[in-house]
DNA sequence: GTTAAACATTGATAAACTTAAATAAATCAA
DNA sequence: TTGATTTATTTAAGTTTATCAATGTTTAAC
């Protein structure tokens, strides 16, 4: 496992609004953009930054449907995250 | 589990050094903080506020042993990052 | 083609982080 | 007790990050 994988999904995760757009995104299955401006308190412009860094990371994944940017959570990279840190314990 | 403990944990692992210093103690399984010096190209008061965040997180434990500083991978937090990545998985 | 909607980009500002020099504190050895 | 060793703390500089207003771009609806 590539630790700069593990550093850059680390970072994308550890920001307070970052994380409850990945507990949003699993309990919804599905998200756009304009609904994490709805539950949460951003604005436009920075939900836009948040999303970029969770999809560059490669945390979610994101497909352009018409005007829309669809979020889904990749699973397979919770899956490299969950075998990284069940080998270290 | 407690998203902030997550954040947390992720924010101390998001970091090249920190991560650096996590394998390293996984390898050895056991390291002071002037070990860190020597692999790292860090100064003194760089790594321990490097070790003092990995530390705080809960991601190492610390034990004071003379005037050295014992660290080790906390195995319980490891299994709980586990855990919660595959849940997401 | 005009207008509206959804997202991206740019630019500016404030907060947070990383780093190391200087210094302090604690402990061990002689 | 003196001096050396190990780690912690303080401080300051430089860098990065988070944020939003303004603006741009793309797509859909009419």
């Amino acid at each position: 496992m590539d630790l700069a994988v593990i550093e850059k999904a680390a970072n994308a995760i550890a920001d307070k609004h970052r994380l409850s757009i990945i507990m949003e995104v699993v309990k919804k299955g599905k998200l756009v953009c304009g609904d994490v401006c709805g539950f949460t308190c951003l604005s436009q412009p920075t939900v836009s930054h948040h999303v970029k860094i969770l999809v560059d990371s490669g945390v979610l994944h994101s497909i352009k449907n018409g005007r829309s940017l669809e979020l889904t959570l990749n699973k397979e990279m919770m899956k490299q995250l969950s075998m990284f840190f069940l080998q270290l314990s």
